[in-house]
DNA sequence: TATGAATGAGTATTCATTCAT
DNA sequence: TATGAATGAATACTCATTCAT
């Protein structure tokens, strides 16, 4: 008798490479942070992943699809890394700087805001839900992180929420405007402390 | 020389009317401003102004054009809003607050930060220059009318330029998550006195 | 002062020439019958025509809109016939005659109920309403000459719609098995006087 | 010799169940006759068969093939079914009502003759002749009994054949006009008695 | 026997832009 | 000033078919 393990279809050519499925993903996520939804093609994913326009949409049943996986997984990430940060034990300031770099290290060229809203016209809705959620996950663990230190008293209780929507948005606009200062680092560090007086003086509410 | 209340050329048949050329800057603005740049078709802003597209292509050489003018314009009055509220004599504080009310309702569907960035990669290199010009000026008068402040004193001296920044973006998080709170006044007030908590206690630099 | 009556835009090339719309009808309208709706592409109809696939959907809207237009115009011709021969004064028979050949001539190639039906599953309601009441209109004027023999008591009374229904099947059925008979004129003659023979004998109801 | 009761080969796990084969030949059937020929995909079939669509490609060289044998085994049911009725007993009139009611109830959604030319453009000349001869066959059969008829005096000599046609020709125009009648039955009848008619008053030739 | 992966060629439709009046 | 006609290139998506297991 055969072994049930077998598997049935054509095999990937290496298996020690990424699945075609999975390059498609990872080049459509990087070519839609680079230039949004409407401007990135089916036929620009499918070139740059170097197989016919045929066999993305064998794996994605449309661009929608495509597009909300790749922004879900990148959220996941993203979601995954904060709650990573937060679970150590540095100061919450030290650890808002090691997220503030890592966040603009790995969305180099995006902005996840812009990335989210611009698709907000083109996607059905469950598909617009899905992303909301991943999105909104990623701010609960910043929040989250931020309640922590509110209720360990490292700084005064007010809304954590807020807080982390704040302080992801000052994150995108140090970048957008990256060229106007010396460097990454400059920003970052005016930007925390920016945002870690903001955070510090809020009166109890 | 003519007198000058004497109009030239053939009047316009109702002058409380917008010449066509107007008219189809008005729509194309809140159209772009709607659904973004690449969303929107001259075959839409043609529509929607009642003309043909012949006559969009008569007064706009190119989509790049008419958006480029559009938001070229936007930020014009954006700008001169900014200034108008800086030449008050109230409060710094409270400056802002009327500008974030300004700001929020003018801009009511949309995204400044997503409309200009949406553009860079469809616009040529000689428009993206006229957008960010446009867009700098606009952080500047801000930039301008907080450095008035901390030359007077009103708050401590940091770097005005990011502060404005700063300010811009969490005006937009805020709108964007506009679901998240009761209403617009919660945003703006708890933005603000976040923000003002973030000014206030900069070190002087 | 201009004369109003000049035409405003692009005119047409050759004024004598059919207008470029009408072309691409016409053209449309025998790819249409001769292999059907699903077959025919809107690229075919424009190399046919002559024109881009841009031009085709300048001057009509969808593959919908062209094909509904088509059988309709098409209908409409075939109606206005039926009621030139009915309001001849020959015999009922000679009529039919007449009728047949000239319908048969007229649709060549094509099976009009195939066209009919095969759009079915294709077309929105609003279209498939358009094309029903055309071939309505069409079984309608049959009827009506039929009705008018009965009532001047050429032939017994009976349903004179379903007659003008089997009569317009049997022709069909006829041209479809052309190869079996010698000639057209065998299969008019003798579908004619099957059907003449039905007619004739109908008890009145 | 193998004992003929013995089954050769794997036998089904459930001889009740139909093969794979059988399956998909069934649903091809069933899918073809609703929406004819060019709007069912290889696809759609895999799909409501519950197998994939290479599995179909086993059983099937391709798309011509499955159609090709879906109405050929569809043609030889039809044809026999005429056979059983003309082997009974009653008179031909009755013979054809049960013809009538058996042939409409069988081929409910569908269009036989539509079904057959619709394919025409799109096979080859060896799957054409294939379907014209079993559809021959089918009107040879009915031709067969009618003849017989009017050999055996009960109706007129005339042209057995083409009567055929016709009487197919009407009970489609019967079925398509379903909803101007009051039931199935009126239109059966009515057809029938026209069609006897016509059959009944040839001049014998 | 059955399947998962891949593809080349096509399909309807859109869009920025041009042109002649 | 404004327009009707025309188009080249792109866009999302489909489909019959092949291939290796």
């Amino acid at each position: 008798m055969q072994n049930s393990q077998r598997q049935l279809g054509r095999p990937r050519k290496d298996p020690n490479e990424l699945s075609t499925k999975d390059t498609i993903l990872q080049i459509a996520t990087v070519l839609f942070l680079e230039k949004g939804y409407p401007l990135i093609s089916m036929d620009d994913v499918a070139q740059r992943a170097d197989v016919t326009k045929a066999t993305v949409y064998y794996h994605y049943r449309t661009k929608d699809d495509l597009f909300t996986d790749a922004v879900v997984k990148l959220m996941e990430r993203i979601t995954g890394g904060i709650e990573k940060i937060f679970a150590n034990d540095m100061p919450l300031k030290e650890k808002l700087h090691t997220l503030a770099y890592a966040h603009l290290r790995a969305t180099a060229n995006m902005d996840v805001n812009l990335f989210m809203k611009e698709a907000r016209h083109s996607l059905s809705e469950e598909h617009e839900k899905q992303l909301k959620d991943s999105e909104d996950q990623m701010y609960r663990a910043l929040e989250k992180g931020i309640q922590k230190a509110m209720d360990a008293g490292e700084i005064p209780q007010s809304n954590a929420y807020l807080s982390s929507l704040l302080f992801m948005s000052m994150l995108i606009i140090g970048k957008n405007n990256e060229k106007s200062f010396d460097t990454l680092n400059d920003i970052v560090s005016q930007t925390i402390d920016f945002f870690w007086d903001g955070l510090a003086n809020q009166k109890s509410k």
